[in-house]
DNA sequence: ACCAGTACTGACTAATTAGTCAGGTACTCA
DNA sequence: TGAGTACCTGACTAATTAGTCAGTACTGGT
C-alpha cells in the first residue's frame, strides 16, 4: 500500500494532525481550496505550479477519505469536477494558521526567496 | 544530498514551516524537549518509543542546523550532551499547539488509539 | 576481565513518496 | 478530419526517508 492511510496509533495530536496534512502539496491545496472556496481541477492544478496529475490527484483522494475535501462531480461533458472544503479542512486550515504565520517569520530570518511561477517548473529542493 | 536542508524557495508560511517539522519524529522531539525543558540523548532515546538512534540523531542535527534546538556537551567521562530548544524552538511549538489540538479531536471523532509503549516497538504503518 | 551505559558514525538495505509518460473518454470548435 | 479541453488511470522509474546493524572510546560496577 505506497499510498494514504495510517490513521493510528498516534503519540499525540500532532502526530495525527501531521498524518493529514503530511504530503509536497497538500497544505498548499489547502490553501487554495481555502482561498477560493471552491476549484476545479484544472484551476487547482495551475495554482500549484510543479504539481503533477498524478499528485494532485493522489491528494485530493487522500484528502477527500479523511474527510477535509469535499468533491462535487457535475455529470456533464466535458466533465466537471469541484473540490470544496469539509468543516474539518475550514477548521484544519484554521489550526494551520499560526504555524504559516510562524513560517513566514522564518522565511524573513533566514531570507528565503517566495517561489515565483518561473521557479515552480524548474527543481525545488 | 539526502539529508535535511531546502531552506526555500518557499510557496508559502506553512511550507516553510513544514520544511523545519517534517521528519517522523521532529513532532515528537520537539513536545519532549518542550516538556521536559533539557533532555540528555539516551533519555530522548527512551522518550520515543521506537526511534532509531540515527533518525535521532540526524533529526536533532537538523534542528540544530534550523535553529530550534540547542546542544550543549560536557567534556566529561562518560560524555553527556544536553539538548533544549531555542527561542525559535519554542516559538515554533506554540504556532504547533492549536495543529495538536485538532489532532486531538480527530483521533477522537475516527477512534483513533494512543500508541502504547508495546505497540511502539513493532511496526506503525 | 566482562558487561552495560554514553553519544555517537557509517555502510548498507528497505520502505515510502514523487515524477514521467502514455493512454482513455466524450465532447466542442475550426 | 483533426486538434484541443477536461479529468482522470496505470505502469514504470527516480528520489527521498527511514531502519538495521556493526563498531568506537571510555568508565563504573560485579
Amino acid at each position: 500500500m505506497a499510498t494514504s492511510a495510517r490513521r493510528g496509533p498516534y503519540f499525540c495530536g500532532i502526530d495525527a494532525a501531521m498524518d493529514v496534512v503530511a504530503g509536497k502539496w497538500k497544505s498548499l491545496i489547502l490553501w487554495e481550496l481555502h482561498h477560493y472556496g471552491t476549484r476545479r481541477f484544472a484551476e487547482l492544478r495551475r495554482g500549484l505550479p510543479g504539481v503533477s496529475e498524478k499528485m494532485l490527484i493522489q491528494h485530493l483522494r487522500e484528502m477527500e477519505e479523511d474527510g477535509l475535501v469535499h468533491r462535487e462531480v457535475y455529470r456533464e461533458v466535458p466533465p466537471k469536477v469541484e473540490y470544496s472544503l469539509t468543516e474539518h479542512g475550514v477548521s484544519l486550515n484554521a489550526a494551520l494558521a499560526p504555524l504559516g504565520k510562524w513560517g513566514t517569520e522564518r522565511m524573513r530570518r533566514i531570507g528565503a526567496e517566495k517561489v515565483s511561477v518561473n521557479d515552480a517548473v524548474t527543481v525545488r529542493r
